[in-house]
DNA sequence: GATATTTGTAAAGAAACTTGACAAAATGCA
DNA sequence: TGCATTTTGTCAAGTTTCTTTACAAATATC
């Protein structure tokens, strides 16, 4: 597809509605080979060839085995090419830095973290800049020149900047500015629980459904939605925030000055708080031992101590699950996803809460949409939410590697 | 754009991507005149003027006054051309189907009706077709050959069926094989509630927004989630169904079953529900007479009552409100549209129900999602569900007018 | 009234896609 | 095994779509 000058990137290689279509049509594995593509697509097996010449020129695809499928000749295998583009994401978490380099498939190659020096955003970016140069120093291909970026907090993903975030008390910080100042590299910045949503989408259980809810449990609650891939950002980029739908008008008071906020019946900041009252019941608990080490118990802490048999801890998460179970059927009724995933450091423990959840969620949900969902598990590790920055270099390969060959 | 001989549409004129876009900048007003389209688009100015004089033979575009803005050669504005192609949609409600001719931009120029005789998906298929053929027979313009069919229940709009209408008791009413058999004319069918929700976004107070949401009082409540225009449908069609999300767990006993939907609060039925237990109470209001005639009060009765500022049916809609309201406001904060329109037989009423809403979704919404948001009362009148259908058709204008044309 | 600016169209050329043909590589059947 | 059948991928030639360049028409500004 050609383009009017006024707007036209000038580049040896085509990035029309069809390469993009091809590209994605292999991601999705909907098609594996140019002949299959063609028939997907209503192309030409020739104009397919050459669309896939151009995108194999450019590295971003790579040809694989035959196929031996049915009689006829056999076509020629086609993913997406792992050996040469490098995407890098970063994602702020509890006082750190997390970078992670992947491959055009996601598949994570390389991590790396970088503790926050000091207080405020001056120190949030000044180290997220240091850190990402460090990072891209020892690159093991070609970078794909921009930084996919999770941060806490609402998230202006136009302008690239935190709107507010309420935890650290910050407002207006200019994320983008900065990186793209320092670093002379674009920078995508997104919500790291949103990417982290987008990730899972992508790359984990997500893959392949048209509609999914991705719920991420850690210190707060909040979701994405993920509708054919895309997120839904909302009119002022707040879709999402779960954690502040009210359960009950009568709860108790949330640190948002409202009542009966999901947020305080299901957070892991919730389950600590709940574990450590009954605790100062005098209730028995392997818990017990942590409280004397004067660090606080955290939601983490009663997961595994859940997931550990404690009776004490699985009444916390039995608490916790019975609203956000609640609110998942709720939100299952509303939304009609295909899957609900659960994550976040402490949705992505192994423990007996996502049991919990499903079975309040069969109970409140409506029959026709709950039969229609599976709730799972997250299935990415660790680095998830800085894969999800990494999704949106990603999503721009095609444009992010014609600019870098062009030159 | 080509496509291949395999898939492709054998037409005089082409339907490619670019001609659809010109088409859409026109209805959404983003562009006026074939040098904004092409600015707008990044096409050149030429291929601009030939897409757009294929839209005039095809009488889906045509030429207005002169636009005299800043200096230069003034443009022509084009607009939809409302004089020649006709849409016809129709819907059934409270045991009738009702009828609406519209021109390209929407417009109502005529409507219909026709009473089923009989019950039962026999006598409702039957009686559509009739009522179509009738209907079809006086159109002032040449008829864009698809019906758009609003029906109640949960539809599956692929195949054009209704997978079940608990109301009615009906199950796999096949819709589109019935009136495509009889008709020999394509059939849309889509939930009535759904389609009004279109209906809203694309003619009424949707227009220019990303994110809307429709929320539809009548008997029951459902709404529609619409992004860019789009309605989400979900993984098995039932996104919006809103009426069955739980309230309160211990809440009265509604008759899919559960407790404390938000139907058995906020519905009509709930509302004549509460209507008719405070009368019986014996206390004073004005829908005494009403009850007297042995004609049981229902949900409109209790909002005109309301209206008229009876003290009775006053309570009625703020009970009502108070649930209402906290579902909305959790929508709110869950999805962050730019509006929220209220409409349907009882959302529609100008009753003070929008206002205690209104107030009840300030007070428990997330204030950033709240700030973003506008509450407003549907702007279409009362044939909004048969326009919903109308809008499906006019959705496929383009193609459909080149199948008629290329005959 | 002259100049600058913008619009819409025409003719020629470039880019993107298709058609038809063919070799290559498999299967299926005699 | 051999031969017909099927399917894939590519080449050359042709068609369609879009752009570039050029120009007349219609307005505002000076």
């Amino acid at each position: 597809m050609k383009k009017n000058a006024e707007t036209a990137n000038v580049h040896s290689f085509s990035e029309g509605e069809y390469t993009t279509a091809v590209l994605k049509a292999i991601e999705n594995s909907v098609a594996k080979s140019r002949a299959s593509l063609a028939r997907h697509l209503g192309l030409s097996r020739t104009t397919t060839s050459t669309i896939v010449s151009g995108l194999i020129n450019l590295n971003l695809l790579e040809e694989k085995s035959l196929l031996r499928e049915g009689r006829g000749r056999p076509g020629i295998l086609l993913d997406l090419d792992s050996s040469i583009w490098r995407a890098v994401g970063a994602e702020y978490h509890s006082g750190s830095w997390a970078f992670v380099e992947t491959d055009l498939r996601g598949s994570i190659l390389r991590t790396g973290s970088l503790k926050v020096a000091g207080r405020g955003p001056d120190a949030f970016l000044d180290c997220l800049a240091q850190g990402l140069a460090e990072f891209r120093r020892n690159v093991s291909g070609e970078l794909l020149p921009a930084f996919g970026i999770g941060v806490p907090g609402l998230v202006d993903c136009d302008r690239g900047l935190i709107i507010r975030a309420d935890d650290l008390g910050w407002r207006n910080v200019l994320v983008s500015e900065y990186v793209e100042k320092k670093l002379k590299s674009k920078a995508l910045v997104i919500n790291r629980n949103r990417g982290a949503g987008l990730a899972e989408a992508r790359f984990g259980g997500g893959r392949g459904t048209h509609q999914i809810v991705y719920i991420g449990i850690g210190t707060g609650i909040s979701a994405a939605f993920i509708v054919d891939g895309e997120l839904i950002h909302g009119s002022s980029f707040s879709a999402g925030e779960i954690g502040h739908i009210t359960m009950d008008k009568a709860g108790p008071l949330c640190a948002c000055g409202k009542r009966g906020c999901l947020h305080v019946y299901s957070s892991g900041t919730a389950m600590a708080r709940m574990a450590a009252a009954l605790l100062s019941e005098g209730k028995e608990s392997g818990l017990k031992n942590k409280k004397n080490q004067r660090e606080p118990i955290d939601g983490e802490d009663v997961c595994l101590a859940a997931r550990a048999g404690d009776r004490l801890a699985l009444e916390c998460l039995g608490e916790a699950a019975r609203q956000l179970g609640l609110a998942i059927a709720n939100i299952i009724t509303i939304y009609n996803p295909d899957k609900v995933i659960i994550g976040g450091p402490i949705g992505s423990i192994d423990s007996p809460l996502i049991g919990y959840v499903r079975k309040e969620a069969e109970r409140w949900a409506m029959p026709h949409a709950f039969d229609a969902v599976k709730i799972e598990r997250a299935a990415l590790g660790e680095s998830v939410g800085a894969l999800g920055g990494a999704c949106l270099v990603l999503d721009r390969k095609l444009s992010l590697a014609s600019v870098v060959r062009s030159k």
